[in-house]
DNA sequence: GTCTATAACCCGATAGAC
DNA sequence: GTCTATCGGGTTATAGAC
């Protein structure tokens, strides 16, 4: 028998809503309507409908990470792991990204305690890319004259602007589109490593 | 001696709120109390919200467009042109992009009337990227081993993409490290034209 | 074309009973 | 912990005078 507390109903019923609507078009009334929970309880859980949006905003940062960091630690060459990276297929273009989604809330922008989740999830992304690219340009897979940082943010916007072609278009294939190029691009720089440059291997 | 109407007014204090805000967080109210025409002329000139809606939405559109056509059908090579777009720098990263920012907002998506020019303008830009592409293909600056229009939905997302981070790090450094990223892919795969491939201009 | 007044409803939050 | 009742204010619109 599982006992699901109002608190999680709640936190869980905030964090769908940010996902379809974002902060501000969420009200406090629309996350007890679709849990079931009452008036009351919601107040005495959370004083504010800020409180039940930090909660739900790190909820679901917390629920997307750990995707990207099982196949970027994972399996596989560093270039392998990349491409694994942007070829996932456990993506829902038209409904936008979790956490991506959020920074075009004003209300979320300017408040620190609902930005720092989102910005932080961004910064672990970018850090462990930026890693892996170092890796594969160790490895000789990526040609070491290009810049990782670069390459990582290149990498993270093809998806979050995926998102964004997808539902201007309301079509999931730009979304697939723009990651492809970014694979075929990596591609192409791993076939020819440093055309006029010393080798490393020699 | 300028006449400014109402009607442009309105349809100008929406589309900077739009930007601002987005559509579902701007009322009518606050569109008012910004231009300071009154409630009674503002359903005089558009019945309905939506209506002012559209109409914004539409100036947002195709106030944005003409910026890259300009700059894709403009003076240089289409290698140098593609690589105009993507350094421009009349871009204010912290604020989003006016019609991109339309793609986070349900109501929006939701309404043909009011996606359709986001749509339009998304459609447009990929066409003429995706053109440049394909002529910088047959100038030999790029391989033609590329897919055109992957590399142009990849370049759309480097900027769309660069707004979200950006704003989720509340600082410009990964717009412009993102767009920087695919300008060193561009470089590099243009260096070295199709390393096994037989030559074209032999 | 523009004004003010008002309608009917939703918002985030609080009070106090149980 | 959960309930209902209520507050003050904002929302999208409509009515009718000027």
């Amino acid at each position: 028998m599982i006992c699901v507390g109002s608190r999680e109903q709640l936190v869980d019923a905030m964090s769908d809503l940010l996902w379809e609507r974002g902060y501000a078009a969420t009200s406090p009334r629309a996350v007890r309507e679709r849990c079931g929970v009452g008036q009351g309880s919601m107040y005495y859980h959370f004083p504010s409908k800020r409180d039940l949006g930090v909660a739900a905003v790190e909820h679901n940062c917390s629920t997307l990470l750990p995707g990207s960091v099982d196949i970027l630690e994972g399996l596989g060459s560093p270039l392998e792991r990349l491409i694994g990276y942007l070829t996932r297929d456990d993506h829902e273009p038209l409904k936008g990204c979790k956490v991506g989604r959020l920074t075009q809330d004003p209300e979320v922008v300017s408040d620190p305690a609902l930005l720092a989740p989102v910005k932080n999830s961004f910064a672990t992304i970018h850090t462990m890319l930026a890693g892996v690219i170092a890796e594969a340009m160790e490895a000789g897979e990526l040609p070491d004259s290009l810049d990782a940082d670069h390459l990582a943010d290149l990498m993270t916007t093809s998806i979050q602007g995926g998102y964004v072609l997808a539902i201007a278009a309301q079509d999931r294939a730009p979304f697939d589109s723009a990651r492809a190029g970014a694979v075929d691009l990596l591609r192409a720089v791993s076939m020819t490593p440093s055309p006029q440059t010393s080798r490393k291997d020699s």
